[in-house]
DNA sequence: GGAAGCAATGAATCGTGATTCATTTGTTTC
DNA sequence: GAAACAAATGAATCACGATTCATTGCTTCC
Protein backbone atom coordinates (compact mmCIF):
# COMPACT_ATOMS: atom_id res chain seq x y z
CA UNK A 1 0.00 0.00 0.00
CA UNK A 2 2.38 2.98 -1.19
CA UNK A 3 0.33 5.57 -0.50
CA UNK A 4 -2.45 7.07 1.79
CA UNK A 5 -4.12 10.16 2.41
CA UNK A 6 -2.98 11.31 5.64
CA UNK A 7 -5.06 13.73 8.15
CA UNK A 8 -2.60 16.09 7.62
CA UNK A 9 -3.81 16.10 4.07
CA UNK A 10 -6.91 15.39 4.24
CA UNK A 11 -7.11 18.60 6.21
CA UNK A 12 -5.55 20.96 3.73
CA UNK A 13 -7.69 19.70 0.84
CA UNK A 14 -10.97 20.43 3.25
CA UNK A 15 -9.21 23.39 4.16
CA UNK A 16 -8.67 23.94 0.19
CA UNK A 17 -12.66 23.20 -0.67
CA UNK A 18 -13.67 25.92 2.08
CA UNK A 19 -11.35 28.38 0.79
CA UNK A 20 -13.11 27.64 -2.86
CA UNK A 21 -16.57 28.37 -1.54
CA UNK A 22 -15.25 31.35 0.15
CA UNK A 23 -13.56 32.96 -2.87
CA UNK A 24 -16.90 32.13 -5.11
CA UNK A 25 -19.25 33.04 -1.82
CA UNK A 26 -16.67 36.94 -2.12
CA UNK A 27 -17.14 37.09 -5.96
CA UNK A 28 -21.19 36.57 -5.90
CA UNK A 29 -21.28 39.37 -3.14
CA UNK A 30 -18.82 41.15 -5.49
CA UNK A 31 -20.03 40.79 -8.74
CA UNK A 32 -22.99 38.59 -8.85
CA UNK A 33 -23.14 35.15 -10.72
CA UNK A 34 -21.33 36.96 -14.14
CA UNK A 35 -18.16 37.73 -11.26
CA UNK A 36 -18.05 34.07 -10.73
CA UNK A 37 -15.84 32.16 -13.25
CA UNK A 38 -14.20 29.10 -12.45
CA UNK A 39 -11.31 30.98 -13.69
CA UNK A 40 -11.57 34.02 -10.95
CA UNK A 41 -12.77 31.36 -8.21
CA UNK A 42 -9.79 29.59 -8.94
CA UNK A 43 -7.56 32.58 -9.18
CA UNK A 44 -9.33 34.39 -5.64
CA UNK A 45 -8.75 30.90 -4.04
CA UNK A 46 -4.78 30.85 -5.28
CA UNK A 47 -5.16 27.73 -7.38
CA UNK A 48 -5.41 26.61 -10.91
CA UNK A 49 -8.45 26.22 -13.08
CA UNK A 50 -8.29 22.64 -13.03
CA UNK A 51 -7.83 22.25 -9.24
CA UNK A 52 -11.88 23.39 -8.70
CA UNK A 53 -12.59 19.90 -10.57
CA UNK A 54 -10.80 18.01 -7.76
CA UNK A 55 -13.79 19.29 -5.40
CA UNK A 56 -16.97 19.89 -7.43
CA UNK A 57 -17.85 18.06 -10.16
CA UNK A 58 -19.18 20.82 -12.12
CA UNK A 59 -19.25 24.90 -11.89
CA UNK A 60 -23.08 24.06 -11.10
CA UNK A 61 -21.91 21.90 -7.86
CA UNK A 62 -19.83 24.47 -7.37
CA UNK A 63 -22.31 27.22 -7.37
CA UNK A 64 -24.80 25.08 -5.68
CA UNK A 65 -22.81 24.58 -2.48
CA UNK A 66 -22.12 27.76 -2.50
CA UNK A 67 -25.70 28.64 -2.49
CA UNK A 68 -26.68 25.91 0.13
CA UNK A 69 -24.28 27.61 2.34
CA UNK A 70 -25.20 31.80 2.48
CA UNK A 71 -28.92 30.17 2.65
CA UNK A 72 -28.63 28.34 5.77
CA UNK A 73 -26.48 30.81 6.99
CA UNK A 74 -29.62 34.19 6.20
CA UNK A 75 -31.83 31.63 7.50
CA UNK A 76 -30.28 30.97 10.61
CA UNK A 77 -29.87 34.75 11.24
CA UNK A 78 -33.53 35.53 10.64
CA UNK A 79 -34.59 32.47 12.77
CA UNK A 80 -32.72 33.41 15.28
CA UNK A 81 -34.14 37.26 15.28
CA UNK A 82 -37.60 36.07 15.55
CA UNK A 83 -37.16 32.98 18.10
CA UNK A 84 -36.79 35.98 20.54
CA UNK A 85 -40.01 37.21 20.06
CA UNK A 86 -43.30 36.34 21.57
CA UNK A 87 -46.02 37.97 19.56
CA UNK A 88 -46.88 37.85 15.72
CA UNK A 89 -46.09 41.74 15.51
CA UNK A 90 -42.94 41.17 17.15
CA UNK A 91 -41.64 38.40 14.95
CA UNK A 92 -42.51 40.01 11.43
CA UNK A 93 -40.85 43.30 12.84
CA UNK A 94 -37.64 40.73 13.79
CA UNK A 95 -38.08 39.14 10.20
CA UNK A 96 -38.20 42.38 8.69
CA UNK A 97 -35.40 44.00 10.32
CA UNK A 98 -32.73 41.01 10.25
CA UNK A 99 -33.47 40.16 6.56
CA UNK A 100 -33.49 44.16 5.71
CA UNK A 101 -30.49 44.55 7.32
CA UNK A 102 -28.55 41.67 6.07
CA UNK A 103 -29.66 42.54 2.61
CA UNK A 104 -28.69 46.84 2.43
CA UNK A 105 -24.89 45.53 4.29
CA UNK A 106 -24.56 43.20 0.90
CA UNK A 107 -26.91 43.96 -1.68
CA UNK A 108 -25.13 42.53 -4.50
CA UNK A 109 -25.16 39.53 -2.58
CA UNK A 110 -28.96 39.19 -1.66
CA UNK A 111 -29.68 40.22 -5.33
CA UNK A 112 -27.75 37.26 -6.30
CA UNK A 113 -29.99 35.48 -3.55
CA UNK A 114 -33.21 36.37 -4.75
CA UNK A 115 -33.41 37.36 -7.95
CA UNK A 116 -30.66 36.59 -10.26
CA UNK A 117 -31.47 33.77 -12.37
CA UNK A 118 -28.67 31.84 -13.52
CA UNK A 119 -29.16 27.67 -13.80
CA UNK A 120 -31.64 25.53 -13.38
CA UNK A 121 -30.26 23.69 -10.35
CA UNK A 122 -29.72 27.00 -9.04
CA UNK A 123 -32.80 28.37 -9.92
CA UNK A 124 -34.26 25.54 -7.70
CA UNK A 125 -31.93 26.39 -4.34
CA UNK A 126 -33.41 29.82 -4.65
CA UNK A 127 -37.20 28.85 -4.63
CA UNK A 128 -36.17 26.63 -1.49
CA UNK A 129 -34.67 29.62 -0.40
CA UNK A 130 -37.41 31.68 -0.63
CA UNK A 131 -39.72 28.81 0.36
CA UNK A 132 -37.78 28.47 3.50
CA UNK A 133 -38.73 32.50 4.33
CA UNK A 134 -42.32 31.92 3.14
CA UNK A 135 -42.70 29.37 5.44
CA UNK A 136 -41.09 31.13 8.11
CA UNK A 137 -44.18 33.71 7.93
CA UNK A 138 -46.16 30.95 6.85
CA UNK A 139 -45.86 29.80 10.38
CA UNK A 140 -45.59 32.96 12.28
CA UNK A 141 -49.36 33.99 10.82
CA UNK A 142 -50.80 30.84 11.68
CA UNK A 143 -49.82 31.06 14.97
CA UNK A 144 -51.03 34.40 15.29
CA UNK A 145 -54.38 33.42 13.98
CA UNK A 146 -54.14 30.65 16.17
CA UNK A 147 -53.80 32.90 19.10
CA UNK A 148 -56.41 35.39 17.83
CA UNK A 149 -53.85 38.20 17.56
CA UNK A 150 -54.28 38.09 13.32
CA UNK A 151 -57.80 37.45 11.31
CA UNK A 152 -58.16 34.54 9.57
CA UNK A 153 -56.28 34.36 6.39
CA UNK A 154 -54.26 31.68 4.12
CA UNK A 155 -50.88 32.03 5.13
CA UNK A 156 -49.46 30.29 2.18
CA UNK A 157 -50.60 33.10 -0.35
CA UNK A 158 -49.92 35.91 2.64
CA UNK A 159 -46.68 34.49 3.15
CA UNK A 160 -45.77 34.20 -0.10
CA UNK A 161 -46.69 38.09 -0.80
CA UNK A 162 -44.59 39.42 1.85
CA UNK A 163 -41.52 37.92 0.69
CA UNK A 164 -42.18 39.06 -2.20
CA UNK A 165 -43.11 42.41 -0.92
CA UNK A 166 -39.87 42.69 1.42
CA UNK A 167 -37.61 41.36 -1.75
CA UNK A 168 -38.95 43.97 -3.91
CA UNK A 169 -38.74 46.57 -1.62
CA UNK A 170 -34.99 45.79 -1.23
CA UNK A 171 -33.32 44.73 -3.64
CA UNK A 172 -35.92 45.89 -6.42
CA UNK A 173 -34.32 49.27 -6.00
CA UNK A 174 -30.86 47.75 -6.71
CA UNK A 175 -31.04 46.36 -9.95
CA UNK A 176 -31.21 49.81 -10.17
CA UNK A 177 -29.09 52.11 -8.31
CA UNK A 178 -30.23 53.69 -5.30
CA UNK A 179 -28.59 52.13 -1.92
CA UNK A 180 -32.11 52.24 0.29
CA UNK A 181 -32.65 54.17 2.91
CA UNK A 182 -33.78 53.11 6.70
CA UNK A 183 -37.09 54.57 5.96
CA UNK A 184 -37.91 52.25 3.72
CA UNK A 185 -37.59 49.55 6.16
CA UNK A 186 -39.71 50.86 8.85
CA UNK A 187 -41.83 51.23 5.74
CA UNK A 188 -41.45 47.55 4.99
CA UNK A 189 -42.46 46.59 8.42
CA UNK A 190 -45.52 49.19 8.78
CA UNK A 191 -47.18 47.70 5.58
CA UNK A 192 -45.95 43.98 6.60
CA UNK A 193 -48.13 44.45 9.52
CA UNK A 194 -51.05 45.76 8.60
CA UNK A 195 -50.75 43.36 5.41
CA UNK A 196 -51.46 40.31 8.00
CA UNK A 197 -53.77 42.31 10.07
CA UNK A 198 -51.73 43.38 12.80
CA UNK A 199 -53.37 46.84 13.15
CA UNK A 200 -51.93 47.76 16.46
CA UNK A 201 -48.36 49.04 15.74
CA UNK A 202 -48.85 50.56 12.94
CA UNK A 203 -50.05 54.05 11.30
CA UNK A 204 -47.27 55.55 11.92
CA UNK B 1 -31.43 55.36 -60.09
CA UNK B 2 -31.83 52.42 -60.55
CA UNK B 3 -33.43 50.93 -57.82
CA UNK B 4 -35.47 52.45 -55.53
CA UNK B 5 -37.46 50.65 -52.68
CA UNK B 6 -41.29 50.81 -53.52
CA UNK B 7 -44.26 50.54 -51.31
CA UNK B 8 -44.88 47.21 -51.83
CA UNK B 9 -41.45 46.09 -50.95
CA UNK B 10 -41.14 48.29 -47.80
CA UNK B 11 -44.55 46.51 -46.54
CA UNK B 12 -43.08 43.29 -47.25
CA UNK B 13 -40.28 44.48 -45.07
CA UNK B 14 -42.37 45.78 -41.96
CA UNK B 15 -44.15 42.83 -42.48
CA UNK B 16 -41.32 40.96 -41.91
CA UNK B 17 -39.91 42.88 -39.11
CA UNK B 18 -43.45 42.54 -37.25
CA UNK B 19 -42.98 38.57 -38.33
CA UNK B 20 -40.01 38.70 -36.27
CA UNK B 21 -40.99 40.64 -33.59
CA UNK B 22 -43.83 38.07 -33.23
CA UNK B 23 -41.51 34.85 -33.49
CA UNK B 24 -39.32 36.13 -30.78
CA UNK B 25 -42.86 37.33 -28.74
CA UNK B 26 -43.86 33.82 -29.11
CA UNK B 27 -40.69 31.84 -28.06
CA UNK B 28 -40.46 34.31 -25.21
CA UNK B 29 -43.70 33.40 -24.11
CA UNK B 30 -43.18 29.37 -24.86
CA UNK B 31 -39.34 28.86 -23.35
CA UNK B 32 -37.93 32.41 -21.93
CA UNK B 33 -34.92 33.81 -23.28
CA UNK B 34 -33.14 30.50 -23.39
CA UNK B 35 -35.23 29.97 -26.30
CA UNK B 36 -35.07 32.85 -27.68
CA UNK B 37 -31.66 32.26 -29.59
CA UNK B 38 -31.60 34.13 -33.19
CA UNK B 39 -31.32 30.57 -35.17
CA UNK B 40 -34.76 29.66 -33.29
CA UNK B 41 -36.10 33.55 -34.06
CA UNK B 42 -35.15 33.27 -37.56
CA UNK B 43 -36.19 29.66 -38.31
CA UNK B 44 -39.83 30.38 -36.34
CA UNK B 45 -40.25 33.78 -38.69
CA UNK B 46 -38.98 31.86 -41.58
CA UNK B 47 -36.04 33.28 -42.48
CA UNK B 48 -32.41 32.95 -42.50
CA UNK B 49 -30.50 34.01 -38.92
CA UNK B 50 -28.44 36.75 -41.34
CA UNK B 51 -31.96 38.32 -42.55
CA UNK B 52 -32.83 39.12 -38.62
CA UNK B 53 -29.98 41.81 -39.02
CA UNK B 54 -30.94 43.61 -41.21
CA UNK B 55 -33.59 44.64 -39.22
CA UNK B 56 -31.80 44.66 -35.51
CA UNK B 57 -28.39 45.62 -35.01
CA UNK B 58 -27.89 42.43 -32.26
CA UNK B 59 -29.91 40.43 -30.63
CA UNK B 60 -30.11 42.83 -27.54
CA UNK B 61 -32.01 45.07 -30.19
CA UNK B 62 -34.26 42.79 -30.59
CA UNK B 63 -35.04 41.94 -27.39
CA UNK B 64 -35.26 45.52 -26.43
CA UNK B 65 -37.96 45.97 -29.12
CA UNK B 66 -40.36 42.52 -27.53
CA UNK B 67 -39.72 43.47 -24.44
CA UNK B 68 -41.07 46.92 -25.42
CA UNK B 69 -44.01 45.94 -27.32
CA UNK B 70 -45.15 43.32 -24.62
CA UNK B 71 -44.85 45.16 -21.65
CA UNK B 72 -46.79 48.31 -23.61
CA UNK B 73 -49.56 45.56 -24.16
CA UNK B 74 -49.61 44.56 -20.53
CA UNK B 75 -49.24 48.07 -19.00
CA UNK B 76 -52.40 48.82 -21.58
CA UNK B 77 -54.20 46.44 -20.57
CA UNK B 78 -53.95 47.17 -16.58
CA UNK B 79 -54.26 51.08 -16.97
CA UNK B 80 -57.62 49.79 -18.96
CA UNK B 81 -59.15 48.20 -16.26
CA UNK B 82 -57.85 50.66 -13.76
CA UNK B 83 -59.65 53.73 -15.41
CA UNK B 84 -63.49 52.35 -15.32
CA UNK B 85 -63.06 52.32 -11.34
CA UNK B 86 -63.73 55.03 -8.84
CA UNK B 87 -62.17 53.93 -5.38
CA UNK B 88 -58.96 53.36 -4.38
CA UNK B 89 -60.01 49.97 -3.13
CA UNK B 90 -62.01 49.14 -6.66
CA UNK B 91 -59.21 50.63 -8.98
CA UNK B 92 -56.70 48.05 -6.68
CA UNK B 93 -58.86 45.04 -6.93
CA UNK B 94 -59.46 45.85 -11.32
CA UNK B 95 -55.33 45.76 -11.08
CA UNK B 96 -54.41 42.24 -9.38
CA UNK B 97 -57.38 41.08 -11.36
CA UNK B 98 -55.87 42.28 -14.80
CA UNK B 99 -52.53 41.79 -14.04
CA UNK B 100 -52.63 38.62 -12.51
CA UNK B 101 -55.51 36.65 -14.77
CA UNK B 102 -52.91 38.07 -17.86
CA UNK B 103 -49.99 36.44 -15.99
CA UNK B 104 -51.53 33.21 -15.35
CA UNK B 105 -52.74 32.57 -18.93
CA UNK B 106 -48.86 33.18 -20.18
CA UNK B 107 -46.93 32.34 -17.33
CA UNK B 108 -43.65 32.13 -18.97
CA UNK B 109 -43.95 35.71 -20.23
CA UNK B 110 -44.76 36.78 -17.32
CA UNK B 111 -41.80 35.29 -15.54
CA UNK B 112 -39.19 36.31 -18.62
CA UNK B 113 -41.37 39.60 -18.08
CA UNK B 114 -40.86 39.78 -14.00
CA UNK B 115 -37.89 38.43 -13.16
CA UNK B 116 -35.89 36.89 -15.96
CA UNK B 117 -32.59 38.59 -16.06
CA UNK B 118 -30.85 38.52 -19.47
CA UNK B 119 -28.50 41.25 -20.50
CA UNK B 120 -28.29 45.17 -19.32
CA UNK B 121 -30.37 46.76 -21.66
CA UNK B 122 -33.17 44.30 -21.08
CA UNK B 123 -32.64 44.34 -17.36
CA UNK B 124 -33.21 47.68 -17.33
CA UNK B 125 -36.32 47.80 -19.08
CA UNK B 126 -37.72 45.63 -16.76
CA UNK B 127 -36.94 47.84 -14.33
CA UNK B 128 -38.89 50.65 -16.01
CA UNK B 129 -41.99 47.74 -15.94
CA UNK B 130 -41.98 47.43 -12.94
CA UNK B 131 -41.71 51.04 -12.12
CA UNK B 132 -44.57 51.75 -14.47
CA UNK B 133 -46.91 49.42 -12.42
CA UNK B 134 -45.02 50.65 -9.03
CA UNK B 135 -46.31 54.46 -10.42
CA UNK B 136 -49.75 53.40 -11.21
CA UNK B 137 -50.22 51.95 -7.65
CA UNK B 138 -48.77 54.75 -6.40
CA UNK B 139 -50.96 56.49 -7.96
CA UNK B 140 -53.60 55.09 -7.19
CA UNK B 141 -52.66 55.22 -3.38
CA UNK B 142 -51.64 59.16 -3.48
CA UNK B 143 -55.63 59.82 -4.74
CA UNK B 144 -56.74 57.56 -1.70
CA UNK B 145 -54.89 59.15 0.83
CA UNK B 146 -55.80 62.39 -0.59
CA UNK B 147 -59.75 61.39 -0.76
CA UNK B 148 -59.38 60.46 2.72
CA UNK B 149 -60.03 56.41 1.24
CA UNK B 150 -56.75 55.30 2.54
CA UNK B 151 -54.57 56.07 5.81
CA UNK B 152 -50.87 58.31 5.38
CA UNK B 153 -48.29 56.40 3.76
CA UNK B 154 -45.66 56.18 1.81
CA UNK B 155 -46.94 55.91 -1.56
CA UNK B 156 -43.64 54.50 -2.91
CA UNK B 157 -42.71 52.11 -1.00
CA UNK B 158 -46.12 50.65 -0.52
CA UNK B 159 -46.12 50.25 -4.25
CA UNK B 160 -42.83 48.65 -4.39
CA UNK B 161 -44.41 46.09 -2.08
CA UNK B 162 -47.42 45.57 -3.56
CA UNK B 163 -45.60 45.26 -7.12
CA UNK B 164 -43.15 42.60 -5.55
CA UNK B 165 -46.06 40.83 -3.17
CA UNK B 166 -48.26 40.49 -6.73
CA UNK B 167 -45.56 38.72 -8.84
CA UNK B 168 -44.21 36.76 -6.42
CA UNK B 169 -47.35 35.13 -5.39
CA UNK B 170 -47.87 34.81 -9.11
CA UNK B 171 -45.11 34.06 -10.88
CA UNK B 172 -42.66 32.63 -7.38
CA UNK B 173 -44.60 29.59 -7.65
CA UNK B 174 -44.39 29.75 -11.86
CA UNK B 175 -40.83 29.25 -10.99
CA UNK B 176 -41.31 26.33 -9.79
CA UNK B 177 -44.05 23.95 -10.94
CA UNK B 178 -48.26 24.91 -10.08
CA UNK B 179 -50.05 26.97 -12.21
CA UNK B 180 -51.81 28.98 -9.39
CA UNK B 181 -55.14 28.90 -8.73
CA UNK B 182 -57.84 31.23 -8.66
CA UNK B 183 -58.23 31.34 -4.86
CA UNK B 184 -54.46 33.08 -4.87
CA UNK B 185 -55.85 35.91 -7.16
CA UNK B 186 -58.14 36.72 -4.34
CA UNK B 187 -56.38 35.98 -1.50
CA UNK B 188 -54.01 38.61 -3.19
CA UNK B 189 -56.99 41.57 -3.73
CA UNK B 190 -57.94 40.81 -0.45
CA UNK B 191 -54.26 40.86 1.36
CA UNK B 192 -53.51 44.24 -1.04
CA UNK B 193 -56.44 45.73 0.01
CA UNK B 194 -55.71 45.38 3.90
CA UNK B 195 -51.83 46.49 2.57
CA UNK B 196 -53.09 50.07 1.79
CA UNK B 197 -55.37 49.99 4.69
CA UNK B 198 -58.80 49.40 2.25
CA UNK B 199 -59.94 48.17 5.30
CA UNK B 200 -63.48 47.51 3.80
CA UNK B 201 -63.88 44.28 1.69
CA UNK B 202 -61.54 42.78 3.33
CA UNK B 203 -61.75 39.65 6.10
CA UNK B 204 -63.28 37.13 3.61
C1' DG C 1 -34.18 42.33 -71.79
C1' DG C 2 -30.43 43.74 -69.05
C1' DA C 3 -27.64 46.67 -66.07
C1' DA C 4 -27.49 48.18 -61.26
C1' DG C 5 -28.01 47.40 -56.84
C1' DC C 6 -30.88 45.85 -52.79
C1' DA C 7 -32.43 41.65 -50.09
C1' DA C 8 -31.73 37.04 -48.41
C1' DT C 9 -28.99 33.25 -47.46
C1' DG C 10 -26.43 30.20 -44.33
C1' DA C 11 -21.95 28.39 -43.70
C1' DA C 12 -17.90 30.13 -41.56
C1' DT C 13 -16.01 32.91 -37.91
C1' DC C 14 -15.65 34.76 -33.28
C1' DG C 15 -15.89 35.22 -28.42
C1' DT C 16 -16.60 33.44 -24.02
C1' DG C 17 -16.09 30.49 -20.49
C1' DA C 18 -16.52 25.57 -18.85
C1' DT C 19 -14.07 21.35 -18.97
C1' DT C 20 -10.30 18.04 -20.01
C1' DC C 21 -5.89 15.84 -19.66
C1' DA C 22 -0.91 15.11 -20.46
C1' DT C 23 2.55 16.70 -17.66
C1' DT C 24 4.76 18.30 -13.48
C1' DT C 25 5.08 18.47 -8.55
C1' DG C 26 4.38 16.58 -3.94
C1' DT C 27 3.49 12.53 -0.58
C1' DT C 28 3.73 8.17 1.23
C1' DT C 29 5.74 3.92 2.18
C1' DC C 30 9.38 0.66 2.31
C1' DG D 1 16.56 7.13 -1.77
C1' DA D 2 13.27 5.17 -4.95
C1' DA D 3 8.97 3.24 -6.37
C1' DA D 4 4.16 4.16 -6.62
C1' DC D 5 0.76 6.98 -6.81
C1' DA D 6 -2.02 11.33 -5.63
C1' DA D 7 -2.52 16.31 -6.32
C1' DA D 8 -1.93 20.34 -8.99
C1' DT D 9 -1.21 22.67 -13.12
C1' DG D 10 -2.73 25.41 -17.09
C1' DA D 11 -2.73 25.24 -21.98
C1' DA D 12 -5.66 23.04 -25.23
C1' DT D 13 -10.21 21.65 -26.33
C1' DC D 14 -15.17 21.99 -26.53
C1' DA D 15 -19.70 23.85 -26.69
C1' DC D 16 -22.80 27.19 -27.87
C1' DG D 17 -24.79 30.88 -29.80
C1' DA D 18 -24.14 35.65 -31.77
C1' DT D 19 -22.40 37.85 -35.71
C1' DT D 20 -20.28 38.38 -40.35
C1' DC D 21 -19.93 38.28 -45.29
C1' DA D 22 -19.21 36.27 -49.89
C1' DT D 23 -22.60 34.48 -52.72
C1' DT D 24 -27.15 33.97 -54.79
C1' DG D 25 -31.68 35.57 -55.81
C1' DC D 26 -35.03 39.57 -56.67
C1' DT D 27 -36.57 44.27 -57.98
C1' DT D 28 -36.31 48.32 -60.23
C1' DC D 29 -35.86 51.18 -64.02
C1' DC D 30 -34.65 52.34 -68.70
Amino acid sequence: MPYRRTPAVQARLDAQRVTLVDAATRLLAEGGYAACTIAAVAARAGVAAGTVYRHFDSKTALAAEVFRAVVDHEVGAVQAAISTEESAAGRVQALVETFAGRALRSPRLAYALLAEPVDPVVDQLRLDYRCRFRAAIAEIITAGIASGELPRQDPTVVAAALVGAIGESLVGPLAGVEPGDPDTVSSVITLALRAIGAVHAVYA
